[in-house]
DNA sequence: AATTATTTTTAGGTTAGTCTAAATTTAGTT
DNA sequence: AACTAAATTTAGACTAACCTAAAAATAATT
């Protein structure tokens, strides 16, 4: 078994070597957790001991097969309890992450098929992030930045990258959030903000910068 | 904040001390928890640190006003998953306590409010126990062995005290279960058996030793 | 290539939670 | 009251998960 840290470090490795790049550095791990590098030596270390992980010392690290499927398995647990809160109990979509990040530790699985069949198997959470079947299979959604659109263009927005709390309370009360449909009705190239239609009710002009954190498929 | 570990034993110490006499043996706990006196003596003296017990050497421990407000809410987040686990899930009602007792100490308030509002405020968990409600109010019901009724009663089954596998799936396979109605048939004075009706549907014998271990309302 | 800066590891220490074995206190019994 | 047995605490040690400060390895610059 492992314990709720060790699945906090397979989840967040596996965040960072799911790009193009695949070892994760030691420093890399510190700052996300806000701890220190010596902490995340230690751990790297344990993981490296129960094979999760593959280890070389001032390298970096990378996931084994094994650490693999469990860090999925982790992100599957996560994104599904978040369709859980924001479809079920009602939370908004950037509330439930929190949450999410300690019961995706509670650790029946029957538990979470059982929840799967519940939400009647979700593809994609509430911040537009696929989600794992049981085998660990999922396709990444294809995602660009608004400011990438056309005029003309339709796209659903999946995901903010923001943490600003004005920035996303500003994005929350314009209906900038995950599942609205948004049109692009006019890209002004002298300075590259946009205009937008939100859910076929509401325009709204953007700057450059807003329209770049705003993730669409 | 507190533990996931002080959580336990403060729900552990509230249920010892629940009944009439009102102070928790050091024993008393090692043995529940499968530990040793002396790590229990190690966690009593950090709740007492903590304030949430009052423990005196060499007498017992009990739950201080602080402590005992915890131990009730925690029963609370305990038994609200429970009953989701059983209506929503599909859990029969003997495989949710395990699970409950690791979601029990997700911290989050917003969650547990918002899931008893899911769930429609329930009154009682899967195994007829009272929930407490958000202040910390229940009123204990009233429970009797099947084996004190009389001949033409009624009542529903709250609760079968039972740990053993065989006996479990024994009842669980009669109905003898949480929830079903029965009614008492007959009462034979020479060995205490009992024939009952189960949900009007089925009749059956059972002894006095597993009768005294089925709890009714 | 030598020096400097950055990254990472090692060394040593802390707290929570656990253990075993020994000492102490309380309870029970001649 | 003295002795024995049971319950409990203390002492000392261990692991997981952290930390700070110092040492070592790697990367970047002159
Ligand atoms: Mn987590
Ligand atoms: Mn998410
Ligand atoms: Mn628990
Ligand atoms: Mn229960």
């Amino acid at each position: 078994m492992q314990s709720a840290t060790e699945e906090n470090y397979l989840k967040v490795i596996h965040h960072f070597s799911s790009g193009t790049n695949t070892r994760v550095l030691t420093n890399q791990l510190a700052e996300y957790f806000n701890s220190t590098p010596s902490s995340v030596t230690d751990m790297l270390a344990r993981l490296s001991g129960k094979k999760l992980v593959n280890y070389k010392k001032y390298y970096g690290v990378s996931l084994s097969e094994k650490g693999k499927k469990l860090a999925v398995d982790i992100i599957r647990r996560h994104r599904l309890w978040e369709v859980f809160l924001a479809k079920k109990l009602g939370f908004a979509w950037d509330e439930v992450h929190p949450i999410a990040e300690e019961m995706e530790h509670v650790s029946s699985n029957a538990l979470i098929e059982r929840l799967d069949k519940f939400l009647d198997y979700p593809k994609i959470d509430p911040h537009g992030d696929p989600i794992p079947d049981k085998n660990g299979n999922y396709k990444p959604v294809v995602l660009q930045p608004l400011s990438e659109l056309k005029e003309g263009d339709k796209a659903i927005i999946s995901k903010v990258i923001a943490s600003d709390a004005t920035l996303l309370s500003y994005l929350k009360e314009h209906l900038l959030i995950p599942g609205s449909e948004i049109k692009l009705l006019a890209l002004y190239s002298f300075d590259g903000s946009v205009d937008l239609m939100i859910n076929n009710k509401k325009k709204i002009h953007i700057s450059k910068d807003v329209a770049q954190k705003i993730v669409v498929k």
